[in-house]
RNA sequence: AGCCUGGUGGUGUAAUGGUAGCACAGGAGUUUUUGGUACUCUCAGUCGGGGUUCGAAUCCCUGCCGGGCUGCCA
């Protein structure tokens, strides 16, 4: 029964990628591509696609390949494609001996363009930029066919050829497809498939002054490379009667180019021209920043590779627009966490707490859980003396209802180690508290007594000789609205960013156990949320903690109210 | 304006002619040595109008609304 109602669940491009199988279309073979233009870094709506391409290879006992779609050298960068490789990587996928260029394929795009030439469905074009923009025509008028359009296919072979050996400028001359400058579809009037660009290709060199536009390389690559499934976005579309016509017209291998919505999400931006602005002009402190939805942000925040893959099976596959609520993945970073993040203890904006009765010059290794979700994670001893922190909003002169922290007379239970009740405070000349004075019930130990007594509020601390200083960056949303595109006139979505996206505490106490943790790796500081540590503590030399995501706080939100 | 495409609770996604379900978010509660987690309950939906049918989210017609398309970007 559940397995049936699995199988009723697919989503549209797996189900119809069952049917081709059942089918035995390709043989019953399943071969799907990650196709990457190296001109910027992979964010989460990239993930979503490598999810869903690698995915559905390991569903259907098929294959998918890394493609590095590198036709066009003035964008694109090895930086990138380095950067590529490694964030799919870390993502968890593997390519096996599948990676390839799009450049490996310009001697064959080269030949099949020629075949195209050869059989009259091709010409050599001089039109410049702005001639051809013009007899394109519109939206709702055909266009023209170009003056060049009936050269001899000698002619055609030649100037090519010529094209080929840089003989002419950038831009002097294309090849295009002849289709129909009347098509409703722009797409189809026939599109410029070369162009010359004297340009050093990342791959080849100086070997070629000509590169194949995206509409030629892309489908023809799929067929080389013999994908059966071709998983694109919704803005492909109008571009797939074009690639159907190449395989057709080329009598090759003819993959199915199937489109899906793009992911967006709440709260940032996703396209890379935007994410590229936000770097630019130094709203965000380069791409990988924990603030920015780019894998390597993402991966610096301390998101994990399982989290996104769940936060991608979830997000659904459509062809509607949609835009996913970042609680969403909150909630799927949560929930990874939650059952593989160690619990450490930490006070945010520390309060000295003396405990009165406490020996003198005593010291003691209390026994912490390190994962309540996780019995085998263990325990480990955490110092604790007579002087501690806590954190400054665990304790209230005054208390509201409900209050279940720290407060004059009040008692509670210090994590793991005593229930101390509060005797006294002490304030500043501004009146700020201090201080926090203490009794502490010996008979407590471990956090409880054998009288049964009742302590609901529970807090945690460090201990104040051993804890460890503690820089803290707070990371918050990057835009303050859900939807940063939504602008008013002459705006645009910069205004929307969110001022106190990052707040950075340099004041913070973590227990001594942190001074070994792991970079990136994510820790729960109990009570306040995720966190794991930056790089640059390294170059800083003090320890640097990212807030990956903070806890949910029902206390909190109760507040707001 | 033309062409393409899509419209199911707040959000996302199922149900393909037969009881509109799931998740997130919201609300209420139970448990709790994290105001965390877990668990329980709950709010809330088929874009409108016609038609076909015993029966329509699903099929037909029509209207409305959203997205995309006039790069030698991908």
């Amino acid at each position: 029964m559940s397995s049936e109602n699995k199988e009723e669940s697919l989503d549209f491009i797996r189900s119809r990628i069952k049917d081709d199988q059942a089918k035995g279309k390709n043989n019953g073979r399943v071969h799907t591509r990650f196709p990457p233009e190296p001109n910027g870094y992979l964010h989460l709506g990239h993930a979503k696609s490598i999810c869903l391409n690698f995915g559905v290879a390991n569903e259907f006992n098929g294959l998918c390949n890394l493609r590095l779609d590198d036709t066009n050298p003035v964008a694109e960068r090895i930086e990138y494609a380095n950067a590529i490789k490694k964030d799919v990587k870390w993502l968890g996928f593997n390519w096996d001996n599948r990676l390839y260029h799009a450049s490996d394929y310009f001697d064959q795009l080269f030949e099949l363009a020629s075949q195209l030439i050869r059989s009259g469905k091709a010409f050599v074009c001089d039109l410049a930029f702005e001639e051809m923009k013009k007899l394109r025509g519109t939206l709702v008028t055909p266009g023209q066919n170009s003056p060049f359009r009936e050269r001899s296919v000698e002619e055609n072979l030649n100037l090519f050829t010529q094209m080929k050996n840089g003989e002419f400028l950038d831009g002097a001359k294309t090849l295009r497809a002849k289709i129909d400058m009347s098509s409703p579809n722009m797409n189809m009037r026939d599109p410029v498939i070369y162009r010359i660009i004297h340009k050093e290709h990342p791959k080849t060199g100086d070997k070629w002054k000509i590169y194949p536009s995206y509409d030629f390389a892309h489908g023809q690559s799929d067929s080389i490379e013999e994908i059966t499934h071709s998983l694109c976005t919704l803005e492909f579309e109008h571009h797939r009667p074009l690639y159907d016509w190449f395989c057709e017209n080329l009598n090759i291998h003819h993959p199915q180019q199937i489109e899906f919505a793009r992911l967006n999400l709440t709260y940032v931006v996703m396209s890379k021209r935007k994410m590229l602005r936000l770097v630019e002009e130094g709203h965000v402190n380069g791409w990988d920043d924990p603030r920015m939805p780019t894998v390597q942000g993402m991966r610096r925040r301390g998101f994990s590779p399982e989290s996104i893959h769940d936060f991608c099976d979830r997000v659904g596959l459509a062809k509607r627009e949609n835009i996913i609520e970042a609680e969403l993945l909150e909630h799927c970073l949560r929930q990874d966490l939650n059952k593989r993040a160690p619990r450490r203890l930490g006070v945010l904006n520390p309060l000295k707490l003396t405990i009165e009765n406490y020996p003198t010059n005593q010291n003691e290794e209390i026994d912490a859980v390190n994962n309540p979700e996780d019995e085998s994670a263990g325990t480990r001893k955490v110092p604790f003396s007579g002087e501690i922190y806590i954190d400054r909003n665990d304790f209230m002169e005054e208390p509201p209802k409900k209050y279940f922290r720290l407060a004059p007379g009040k008692e509670v239970r210090l994590k793991y180690a005593y229930y101390v009740t509060c005797k006294d405070f002490i304030k500043d000349d501004n009146g700020e508290v201090i201080e926090v004075i203490c009794n502490y019930d010996p008979e407590s130990k471990g956090g409880n007594t054998e009288d049964g007594r009742r302590v609901k509020g529970t807090i945690q601390w460090v201990d104040a000789k051993t804890a460890v200083p503690t820089k803290v960056r707070l990371y918050d949303r990057l835009f303050s609205v859900p939807n940063p595109e939504v602008t008013n006139e002459g705006e645009d979505f910069i205004k929307n960013i969110n001022p106190d996206s990052l707040k950075t505490l340099d004041t913070c106490l973590t227990e001594s156990n942190l001074s070994q943790i792991e970079t990136e790796v994510p820790f729960q500081l109990e009570r306040i949320g995720y966190f794991c540590k930056d790089r640059d503590s390294e170059t800083e030399e003090q320890l640097i903690l990212n807030r990956t995501v903070a806890l949910r706080d029902s206390w909190g939100k109760l507040n707001k109210k």
